[in-house]
DNA sequence: CTATAATAGTTAGTGAACTAACAATCAGCT
DNA sequence: AGCTGATTGTTAGTTCACTAACTATTATAG
């Protein structure tokens, strides 16, 4: 019966409540100086190192667009987090590589993002979370994937 | 077994996504001088046009905070969508009145409004949509629903 | 009845997302 | 070899969201 719901208004609503919270955390208290996003792009640097990721694929897998990963990444460039390496075979291509200071991070994040996640799980089955999910995936499908 | 997604992640990815469509779209279009939420906001008003909507609910209803509806609510005014008329019984509230502009928007827009609903909807059964909404608001429970 | 709490809204400054327009490189034709 | 078109990344300007600090009113406790 829906109770007339909108899936783009509680969608937005569930986003801003997680950014608050996030950015209210001990885990972001910790890292002054980043602000949320940071640790997951951080996250997924540390874990991809075998990859050469490029800014490109930072764009895929967080869905946010060219510009915004590009400013993003300047700033945490200039705050020594990363390094952009020109990459040999393809001059359009930087090569995103996390410094020590990103993976000291890293090391002091994953636990509290794992127990984070846990706090947000409570109560909810794996079959509601899967459910969950797939509905999130069917709605990027609905909406063309990459628009 | 989860597949190794982040609730966080994965919303803001869709939030995303969505915000896009959204922008994108005749709706938006259409009406030039407003962008995303406006449309949101308004409809919220005209249809609750009986019940004297001050900002602070809509600070709740659509999970944002006072100063974010203290600026969106700025421009609105100045943009001629809606009227902030004290309220006699309580000076520090503003009763917020949609103009005949926003009536006229309103009216234009709903159609599209449910066009657009149904298309995230493809192939999402009533069932998996009630599980999503479901844990939606157990997210929203387990963050702490106002922080 | 007054001092303190809580509520409602504003302002200033910032971050994360966007679009649109641009530059530079690469890839494919013909 | 030389256009043309697609990819990748940057820059400028905007929107929506936030926090923190403020004003002004109302409610409550001593």
């Amino acid at each position: 019966m829906q109770e007339n719901h909108y899936i783009g208004l509680e969608i937005s609503r569930v986003s801003n409540l997680l950014r608050r919270n996030f950015g209210q955390s001990d885990m972001h208290r910790e890292m002054t100086e980043t602000t949320g996003k940071y640790g997951w792009i951080i996250g997924y640097l540390v874990e991809h190192q075998d990859e050469a990721v490029c800014q490109k694929d930072i764009e895929s897998v967080f869905s946010i667009r060219r510009s915004t990963v590009s400013n993003m990444l300047k700033l945490m460039e200039k705050k020594g987090y990363i390094e952009r390496i020109s990459v040999d075979s393809d001059a359009r291509l930087k090569r995103l590589v996390p410094t020590q200071k990103a993976l000291e991070m890293h090391r002091r994040m994953v636990e509290k993002l794992r127990q984070r996640e846990q706090m947000l799980r409570q109560d909810i089955s794996e079959e509601e979370l899967n459910t969950f999910f797939a509905v999130l995936q069917k709605i990027r499908h609905n909406i063309g994937e990459e628009t």
